[in-house]
DNA sequence: CGTCCGCTTGACTCAGATCAAACTTGGTGG
DNA sequence: CCACCAAGTTTGATCTGAGTCAAGCGGACG
């Protein structure tokens, strides 16, 4: 995200750390904090009536999360350390305030809010994708950086499962199509993608 | 939206009118303008390369689409007139240089952000529901409004349906479902949601 | 060394997509 | 006012592919 932005936000954040699995906020309770990964990994998951759950968004290190937060009484979804974690939490009513009297400050957010827009809107296109290995394809050309374009293993391919609505079995007889129809080659823990069209 | 924004935005507006069907703009074409819908109604799709398209958004008459333009070189999606539409069109530039001259602006700007990506989550929320009846279910409770909660049909409901992601027949099969459990009720043009639990 | 978790594969089931065909509705023009 | 047409709606039959259950493999870790 963008980095001015967070050294303003963070310069005076307290850390905490949670263990894999543990629950940094829950749906409902009142905002009161800005995180940022400083280590670990946080997965934003919303349980669903039927039991299961759906990643509506992953945080890496560095990245930073319930930024809605600053807008909102509620914080709208769970989040769970999906590893160990150590984070960083910067208090929702001084950001408030900082953003009420330093104006470039809202204008780099609302820019940052306009991204996540676009991100969300291309996740639910993937999501229109049925036969499972196009939406595995699509989903991974979606996160592949560098050269070649390399996905990283998230935690566990499983997890990443349930953020393009598959489940795990589903998920990984994709991988196994794709990599038998040369469109992209598996490595331990992470995935190359071969093709380039489209 | 804001209403206070929509009038200072579109003070200085040109309006242009649209056949239903017309697109307004391509995705990839250059941001130029930030619209409203005065009257008619709007909607943003993607194409898909296998010839389908996806509805990421509906613009009705007093909403106003494309503000992620503000923030982007080039338009991320199509905008076709889904009726006869009257539009009022607000130069991007200008804008922009408001935004940076009245601090107070892009705030309001990040809080419309903010909600747009809670809605949108809540939009891949609805995608995880697997059996159709209670993903249109759960789709009718999110856009009804008053009392008693009633949706309106959105021109078509054939329109709506590729919005959640089911085919035109699931989505009526789904209704009629739905309708004989006595969850909602069927209108000529509206639906009224019955049930209010979960 | 044993256990847990992620991964992998197979068999079966079922719900939604698809194809096909009728019906309704609204609008247009004669 | 009515014939006609287009688009939307409704229903049925069939097919397909992802979900689910089940079982086995492998590495990590205590």
């Amino acid at each position: 995200m963008i980095q001015i932005m967070i050294e303003t936000f963070f310069s005076d954040a307290r850390t905490a750390t949670y263990a894999g699995g543990q629950t940094i906020f829950h749906r409902g309770s009142p905002t009161a904090w800005l995180y940022r990964v400083v280590s670990g990994r946080v997965r934003m998951v919303r349980g669903l009536s039927d039991g299961r759950e759906l990643t509506v968004a992953t945080a890496n290190a560095g990245e930073t999360f319930a930024e809605a937060a600053l807008f909102s009484d509620n914080y709208h979804c769970d989040a769970i350390a999906a590893a160990p974690a150590e984070l960083q939490m910067a208090p929702c009513d001084r950001i408030r305030a900082r953003l009420t009297h330093e104006p470039e400050l809202a204008l780099i957010l609302a820019r940052y809010f306009a991204g996540q827009v676009r991100d969300l809107r291309m996740q639910l296109e993937v999501r229109t994708i049925k036969r499972a290995p196009e939406r595995v394809l699509a989903w991974l050309k979606l996160h592949a950086r560098g050269v070649p374009p390399t996905v990283e293993r998230p935690g566990s391919w499983a997890k990443a499962a349930t953020e393009i609505g598959l489940s795990s079995e589903a998920f990984y007889r994709a991988l196994r199509d794709l990599s038998s129809a040369h469109l992209i080659q598996r490595g331990t823990r992470d995935v190359i993608v071969v093709c380039e069209n489209n």
